[in-house]
DNA sequence: TCTGGGGTCCTTGTGCTA
DNA sequence: TCTGTAGCACAAGGACCC
């Protein structure tokens, strides 16, 4: 039986501005876009004093301010909570090196085969922590990622849950479909038409009525994940898939130009990316969504990899051109690179 | 009046080729 | 030569995650 852990730092980004800045402990504080709540913008995390307010993440800007007008709003400092992100991951691997990256406040740790009892490891990532960070965690621990994701959430902030296979009757089969990494908005619904609200309801569905409903691979992995079942192995490394940059305008643009302009900005923004990781790219992708929230993609790919700027330039504007903008208004603008190779190393020995 | 940005993975349709 | 089909690459869209 393995022992997975799920590590998940509490409101992170709030935790890190309250460090640095102890007077808006016990305020309001909402993160997000530029900080300017009259933009637009969503909610990256709000702390839990703004949460009492019913301010969540993904919420707009501008609705956070209605429910919470006395929140402070600030930018979200990628830089910032990356640097402390670096800490605290560094905390883990002193347990073993057996971690995968969840995005920057989460991790799992596999301790199958530690000597060290789960107590005594909890209690050397837990102070560990907040000795480095002077930030708190909430953990999970269970056999498997899927329950050690979903126990590190049971108790927040600062807790500590422990499943194991005897707890999948009484505690994961009450709980709501929604809690399952891997069902969102639109699986959530299509199962509520089906009656289905609870983890425990959605086991009681045959295989292969998941899989007409859902096909073969998502199918199987509702099967399983209302079982608790879950047998795939941390990601210890990984290689990008692709780059990209997008954005969205403060007003809806129909002016050619003004799209042009932003294509071919954040052309290089993606091609410096591209560039600093040591990676060229094989397919662009332009990404436009409109005002009423409709979204295209275009791509367009070449034979050799390419990493140039203008190369790439080149091949959006390529895919520009294939796109009816007439009488419509732009929301957003993006483009991707993909099917992406490490560059081959100049090596300076020969 | 709303609904970010950076990713991954899956599905579906289509055209090509063995 | 005709027909079917399996496999693949690619394009587009969509669901989901943090």
């Amino acid at each position: 039986m393995r022992r997975i852990l799920h590590i998940d730092m509490d409101a992170f980004f709030a935790a890190v501005e309250e460090k640095r800045n102890p007077a808006l402990k016990e305020k309001p504080v909402v993160i997000g876009g530029r900080g300017d709540p009259s933009r637009r913008g969503v909610v990256a995390t709000a702390n839990y004093e703004a949460r009492k307010y019913g301010v969540h993440s993904g919420m707009p800007l501008r609705t956070a301010l209605k429910l919470c007008p006395g929140a402070f709003f600030l930018p979200v400092d990628y830089d910032a909570y990356a640097a402390v992100s670096r800490q605290f991951k560094n905390v883990l691997l002193a347990i073993t090196k057996t971690m995968e990256d969840v995005g920057i406040d989460e991790a799992f740790l596999d301790i199958s085969t530690e000597p060290d009892s789960n107590e005594t490891i909890v209690e050397k990532i837990k102070t560990g922590i907040y000795e480095r960070t002077g930030l708190t965690c909430s953990i999970g621990i269970a056999p498997n990622k899927l329950l050690a994701k979903i126990a590190s959430d049971m108790q927040k902030p600062n807790g500590l849950t422990v499943l194991t296979e005897k707890d999948i009757e009484h505690r994961l089969w009450p709980m709501p479909i929604r809690k399952l990494h891997g069902i969102g908005p639109r699986t959530e619904e299509h199962l509520k038409a089906m009656n289905i609200g609870t983890i425990g309801q959605l086991a009681e569905l045959p295989l292969d009525t998941l899989i007409r409903h859902f096909g073969r691979s998502y199918g199987q992995y509702l099967y399983d994940a209302a079982r608790g079942i879950d047998d795939s192995p941390l990601v210890t490394h990984r290689e990008p898939k692709s780059f990209s940059r997008e954005t969205t305008f403060q007003e809806d643009v129909k002016n050619w130009q003004t799209i042009a302009r932003t294509i071919a900005w954040l052309t290089k923004e993606v091609v410096y990316d591209l560039a600093s990781h040591g990676y060229c790219a094989r397919t662009v992708t332009l990404k436009i969504r409109f005002s009423d929230f409709r979204t295209i993609t275009r791509s367009s790919s070449t034979h050799e990899t390419v990493g140039r700027e203008e190369e790439i330039r080149r091949l959006a504007f390529s895919c520009l051109k294939r796109v009816d903008l007439t009488g419509k208004k732009v929301r957003l603008v993006g483009v991707r690179v993909g099917n992406v190779k490490a560059r081959v190393e100049i090596s300076s020995h020969h």
